[in-house]
DNA sequence: GCTTGTCTCAATGTTAACATTCCTACATGC
DNA sequence: GCATGTAGGAATGTTAACATTGAGACAAGC
């Protein structure tokens, strides 16, 4: 019976859980302030924890932090869009060739498509996408990879959900099909398919979501 | 005349500053114990400063925190090295392909690959090795790309110096004249051929470096 | 009318005291 | 002798009060 460390997780790592959690939502939108004072009596915490929580999430980069000026949520540019692409797109081939490379098993990686079959909502089809691709870095075995990855994964979650709330059509339908796909290339072992894949995977969420409006 | 923004740093980064250069200077040797209350003491400040000092670094990777048990600082595995080595090359992969495309000034690099004839020790040479890679990010104009280089820099220049006082040997000429190559492929707008280069450098550090001693 | 100076207030930055946790060492029981 | 139980102490986690900063409002001067 292998059980995990049972470490303990400190009330900072609670505050930063449930912050996040609340921006996922929408309860706290992009540009909204994140005042100390506020989120510690709501939270029943000291102020302690709480300035903790957010330095954490600035370092996520889903919160901004100005001297004096106190912490509000990310807003996206759509330059802040290309460069999260771009360097998503260095980590995932870099994940996608160890995961070939090692022969690493795909069993977390298949569950967590099949989990995209019972998401209803898009809310909950944008936490299984990130998911999915939560288990691929996982796979890669390569502990500063999936840091790096979880640097820019709430940003890309963060985009995800705003783009999604102004156009659904056809999202969910075509990104279930793209994550099978996703798994059958990786399956098969060929390096340079599974790549394109990915690209092409990353290039649709581009143009399906990206095209409402045109800069910001 | 333009001028950069005048922002106010706060004590949390003059402290992560002070640490940072001392735990480079080699007064905190990888595993040595970062208590508190010793730092703010010695530093004249309060625990909360150095606390939210620590947490960065946490963040770096130069330090690690365990629970009520305090932090320390990183002792790096050949694992670690090798976890180092790869993510490194997927992304200054991406920042030469930026460099040469955006076909960005030189001059930074230039200047840094320069500053390496004026160094003496090998500390002094580590720290201009990482400068020249500083400018080589900066040059790619890619925020995102630069926080990630930063979040492994501190543990790329601990792993330097750490090696280099094991063997000097050939390791100041050798490192003057690949940088200045490095410059001229860049010059030349070759992108194949500046990777190519780039990874070479990547391999003479490594295996210059390494082979002292086998595991860890 | 536009700029400049001052005031006030709200929010963050900082501090120091209190609470909790973990490790070490020693004693106890078998 | 080995394992278990139990204090002691030292370190971090948390709290609440105090200090400092910056933005906006308003008035004075040109």
């Amino acid at each position: 019976m292998t059980l995990g460390p049972a470490r303990r997780r400190g009330l900072s790592n609670e505050v930063a859980d449930v912050i996040r959690e609340a921006i996922f939502d929408g309860r706290y939108p992009p540009g909204a302030a994140l005042r100390e004072v506020e989120l510690s009596e709501a939270l029943e915490v000291s102020r302690g924890p709480v300035r903790e929580a957010l330095r954490s999430l600035e370092g996520e980069g889903l919160v901004r932090t100005e001297w004096h000026r106190g912490t509000t949520v990310t807003v996206l540019s759509s330059q802040d869009v290309a460069e999260l692409d771009s360097l998503r797109e260095a980590l995932e081939n870099l994940a996608v060739r160890r995961v070939v490379a090692a022969d690493a098993s795909l069993e977390a990686m298949a569950d967590a498509a099949a989990a995209m079959d019972r998401a209803s909502t898009p809310h909950e089809m944008v936490r299984c996408d990130i998911a999915f691709h939560d288990a691929v870095f996982a796979a890669a075995d390569h502990s500063r990879l999936v840091q790096a990855w979880q640097a820019i994964r709430s940003q890309v979650h963060l985009f995800l959900i705003t783009r999604v709330n102004v156009s659904t059509a056809g999202y969910l339908e075509q990104i279930r099909s793209e994550h099978r796909d996703l798994v059958a290339a990786l399956r098969l072992g060929n390096v340079e398919g599974a790549l394109k894949l990915f690209a092409e995977h990353r290039r649709h969420a581009l143009d399906l979501l990206t095209v409402p409006d045109g800069a910001n």
